[in-house]
DNA sequence: ACTTAAAATATTGTATACAATAATTGTTAA
DNA sequence: TTAACAATTATTGTATACAATATTTTAAGT
């Protein structure tokens, strides 16, 4: 995230997004920053370093004179998360269909995640699709070559996965391979509106799935975790 | 920022970000942590949290090993970030005729900031417009009660007006006020094609505004920038 | 005078120390 | 047993120290 030069605490946030992604960090769970110390090997203002970007970007709560937490978006946030993303990513696939239409976009990333969620899917994988499905979203964004773009979506998508790991179950079908690739035969049709509405409705599905009756649960320890 | 309770870092980030504004601070100065240590009356410690909050959301530069310089957006980069802010403010523009429609929009604090806009640019108070401006723009995204919205646009406006103070010369009626109304209109007219259309014309107009033939002037000192 | 190299200075990156605050534990009384 | 309070422990907020790295200055050679 450091401009030129990544620093160590990028580290950071970049194991504890892995590990929320990987749905082995929960909503609401506590971090120390003491704690943590032994696990990275990094000392504590490091460590703090990594947690203050997360913060920033909402994945992790901060409260004064108080150890962070992972965030556990309400219902009321996981709708604005995906308004936000409806206005980010829209704004994606416009640029894209642009690019695509002269031919200055290259599909064939993209097309591979999209297989690979396929297989996860017919193999029962789930754990691993929430992982391929974000990065699914982050490349769409990383194709329009707009750092700007891509970090301001960028939080939104653990912060997606932590609502879905609070509000989806099992059977929810939570962010479908399906519609992603029916958002790529989109794009390739060289139709904006087409790709428009699909980039819309796939998120405003995302929504739908949800069961926000849950209890939420949160769960208060941090073995392996991150490994 | 810091999602409750706000810590002393957020000081220095708000400082910086007025000292911008209000075109104080130039593109490319150098900004050491010591140095302002005096000037904020923290440790460097602190401000340091306050730099890294920027340097994330790329209004200041950081190399590593080298001081912290205020961002000098490039040609591209003052192209992206429009781009981007097109995106995003498009969203809001859309969430903002909804509310409107369902009369749960409150439009006073936006249309007097934009009389206020009038009133500086007849009497020529050049410096204090941008300021406006600028708020206009924030103001906008806050009236959609979505927080992440507003995060994502936030830092892409003290980059636009870097990049104005850059490449705006005098006659170049960057952020024209008079669009702004327009766009109030629109959206007061329940028209959301018009809206839409209205707010992706005046971002463009932005940048077209713009002299990217101008050699790019660097000051070095910082004295009297943040009183 | 100009360039190059070396020494001196300044600034950052990280670790650690200490005070302020929160969380936990233990004790007592009902 | 439970509740309330006090004492203890743990954790954060900030300042500071020190090593590693840049920057600047000085000096020497051409």
């Amino acid at each position: 995230m450091s401009t030129t030069l990544s620093t160590s605490s990028d580290d950071v946030v970049e194991v504890i997004f892995e590990a929320i992604l990987k749905n082995r960090l929960n909503p609401g769970v506590k971090l120390s920053e003491i704690s943590l110390q032994e696990e990275f090997g990094y000392s504590r203002s490091v460590i703090r370093q990594g947690f203050d970007k997360l913060v920033d970007s909402s994945v992790l709560i901060h409260k004064k004179n108080q150890s962070v937490r992972v965030a556990c978006p309400t219902e009321q946030e996981t709708k604005q998360i995906f308004k936000a993303r409806k206005a980010i990513e829209s704004g994606v696939i416009m640029i894209l269909v642009e690019k695509y239409h002269n031919k200055q976009l290259d599909l064939t990333e993209v097309d591979s995640l999209v297989s690979k969620e396929k297989q996860l899917h017919d193999s029962e994988e789930l754990a691993k699709l929430t992982r391929l499905s974000c990065d699914f979203h982050l490349t769409l964004a990383e194709l329009c070559d707009n750092k700007y773009l891509v970090e301001s979506l960028k939080p939104l998508i653990p912060l997606s996965a932590l609502a879905a790991s609070v509000y989806a179950d099992r059977e929810s079908n939570f962010c479908s391979f399906a519609e992603h690739q029916e958002l790529i035969e989109a794009i390739k049709s060289n139709n904006l509106k087409k790709a428009s509405d699909a980039i819309n409705v796939h998120l405003d599905h995302c929504v739908q799935s949800l069961n926000f009756g849950v209890q939420v649960k949160t769960k208060n320890s941090y073995s392996h975790i991150f490994n």
